[in-house]
DNA sequence: CGTTTTTGACCCGCGC
DNA sequence: GCGCGGGTCAAAAACG
């Protein structure tokens, strides 16, 4: 329907133009001269969208005014409309003899017998018919025609997007770029070298600052300082120590949503199994060391290898409440674990790709970690929009080239931290976030921790206004279903749902008080922390343009992201950063939460999580 | 009775 | 080739 009015409306200039000429064309007969100056005359400078329908209805109408008073018999081959009206006339003319024939004849005549007079408006009906007709014709041609031109342009806008975010992106790059000739790692060329810098550098400044930290630390003792780090949120990346892998991954995370896509479409695939997304399905004859960042085919014709979102959140509850119904199809024993692991599938469609590994952390059974993986191919309640979202666009930063080695992120932290770009001082929040490498990790993953108390670190900090921007992760999300949300597509509420509390970011529930406290505490710190540096907001806003805008191969149906092309970099801005920053509400800081917020989708398929991992 | 959970078996990749 | 570990399957049991 919007086509077909979007359609009409920019064919206005056509339509404006063929009633022109068709009110000249039939003004031949002398018919329609008034009409047609009226259609024409009324705003020569502004053409005006007459469709078809309404031409011809118009026509029409002209057609009765000159001939319905003189002679109704022409007008029975008229449309069906008039019919009520005509009604008593054609009762009228079934009986001429009746009462009208001298009438006729008198009024008629003039000399001329009824016979030729109604011969005379039948030919100059049919010469009006024809032109109409003929006009008609033209018009549908034309209309064609601005369909294709429409279909061009629309192509040509594409392309040109396209090309203008490849430019930004080799902009950025090069400014990128620069720290590389100081380090001599390949793994940190690779991830400056990333198709997709500006996302990577956005989601780097994220969790930059955290590596001093982490700077140094093994994976256990991060785990160890983790807990009493002073964060809120650790953002803990984890890659494959492989470095052919890191390879292939650079040509495959040329965007996150393609690789979401990608990712969703293999776990979703009929032909897919855990064993063909194994990490090592991708074997070193296909590793292609010369390989350059622009060979985007070929990425695509690597399988990519799952992204994975681990959540860790202290709970005393076997599974936390994340909004989704998950069926129990497996548990085992891991190693090193006395906990075991059990594995969940989703149960809210037949078919639905999307699994997740609940565990308790080895070393402190009060904190579970649920790890994600796959994309929903249903719509989602609001509850478990939340969480598919955040765990989306943490993959989504994963996969956008966060996938780096520990050397990277500390020369990177060090780098930024030298600069000045951000101080811990500055944001005492991302001071928090860190950057560790698991050996143990076979997916890159990337780990949210939510176990952390904001409050014991952000007390300095004076709340801001505005307190309904959550977390980065959260905020990147709800940028992301904030607009027109199209993924989360067709949401609904269950008959029980009771919408979370609006601050929590992260929808955990069932011994989760302490997250709730948290994710509230959460917001106020990334609020304060995006309020106060524009360069976060820029770089944030750069990040999830980048990745909004990249191609997606199955738009619609598959990827995490979705929005208008049209619409990046202004929803970008408007929704998410600068309604931030203005201390004013985000118009979907809750998307998925609060049934209030929730926004106009369109009927494409959900799409939103897509995760996992665990440790 | 339908759905979910449990649990042992099975498959597969990897390292030795 | 063999064992190990991760992950999945599927039948039986439990549950609502």
């Amino acid at each position: 329907m919007e086509k077909q009015g979007r359609r009409h409306h920019i064919s206005s200039k056509l339509f404006h133009h063929s009633v022109s000429d068709c009110s000249f064309n039939v003004s031949d007969d002398g018919l329609l001269v008034d009409a047609t100056n009226n259609t024409s005359s009324s705003n020569p400078s502004i053409p005006i969208p007459i469709p078809i329908k309404q031409l011809f209805r118009q026509t029409k109408e002209i057609k009765e005014m000159d001939f319905f008073s003189d002679n109704n018999i022409m007008n029975d081959d008229a449309d069906d409309d008039e019919e009520p009206r005509r009604q008593p006339q054609q009762d009228w003319n079934n009986n001429p003899p009746a009462v009208n024939t001298g009438l006729n004849l008198l009024t008629l005549n003039s000399g001329i017998s009824s016979t030729s007079a109604s011969d005379i408006h039948q030919n100059s009906n049919n010469k009006l018919m024809t032109s109409l007709q003929v006009e008609l014709e033209r018009l549908h041609e034309e209309n064609g025609e601005l369909k294709t031109m429409l279909d061009q342009m629309t192509k040509s806008y594409s392309q040109l997007q396209a090309q203008l975010l490849i430019a930004m992106q080799k902009q950025a790059q090069s400014r990128l770029r620069e720290p590389i000739k100081c380090e001599a790692n390949g793994i940190l060329a690779r991830q400056f070298m990333d198709p997709r810098p500006s996302a990577a550098a956005a989601i780097d400044h994220v969790r930059d600052p955290s590596v001093a930290y982490s700077s140094g630390k093994t994976p256990a003792d991060h785990e160890a300082f983790s807990l009493f780090a002073p964060s809120n949120l650790n953002i803990e990346v984890m890659s494959t120590e492989r470095d052919q892998y890191q390879r292939r991954l650079q040509t495959n995370i040329n965007c996150a949503e393609e690789a979401l896509d990608r990712s969703s479409q293999c776990l979703g695939s009929p032909n897919y199994t855990s064993k063909s997304s194994d990490p090592h399905l991708l074997d070193d004859d296909n590793d292609e060391p010369n390989r350059s960042t622009d060979q985007v085919p070929v990425a695509d014709q690597v399988p990519f290898r799952k992204a994975r979102v681990s959540v860790r959140a202290r709970s005393e509850a076997p599974m936390i409440s994340d909004g989704c119904q998950w069926r129990k199809y497996g548990q085992k024993m891991a190693k090193g674990n006395p906990c075991p692991r059990a594995y969940y599938r989703c149960s809210m469609a037949i078919g639905c790709p999307v699994r997740k590994q609940v565990q308790r952390l080895a070393e402190d059974k009060t904190i579970l970690i649920t790890t994600y993986e796959g994309n929903h191919s249903h719509p989602l309640p609001p509850a478990a929009t939340a969480m598919a979202n955040t765990t989306s666009a943490a993959a989504a930063m994963l996969l956008s080239g966060s996938t780096t080695s520990k050397e990277a992120h500390q020369y990177h932290h060090h780098h930024l931290a030298n600069s000045g770009f951000f101080s811990n001082s500055q944001l005492p929040f991302f001071a928090s976030s860190m950057a560790t490498l698991s050996a143990s990790a076979p997916f890159p993953t990337i780990t949210l921790d939510l176990t952390q108390s904001p409050m014991q670190q952000f007390h300095r900090i004076p709340p801001p206004s505005s307190s309904t921007f959550p977390l980065p992760l959260h905020g990147y999300h709800q940028l992301m279903g904030g607009l027109g949300h199209p993924i989360q597509a067709p949401m609904y509420f269950p008959p029980n749902y009771k919408a979370p509390p609006p601050s929590a970011g992260l929808s955990l529930s069932g011994g989760q008080r302490s997250t709730s406290t948290h994710s509230s505490g959460m917001i106020e710190t990334v609020s304060a922390a995006i309020a106060s540096d524009p360069n976060f907001t820029a770089a944030l806003a750069e990040a999830i343009s980048t990745i909004m805008a990249a191609p997606r191969p199955h738009q619609g149906h598959q990827g995490g992201i979705n929005i208008n092309d049209g619409d990046i970099a202004n929803n970008n801005a408007a929704r998410g950063v600068v309604a931030s920053t203005n201390n004013s509400p985000p118009p979907s800081a809750n998307i998925g939460v609060r049934p209030g917020s929730l926004q106009p989708v369109s009927p494409q398929l959900p799409q939103s999580c897509t995760t996992f991992s665990t440790n």
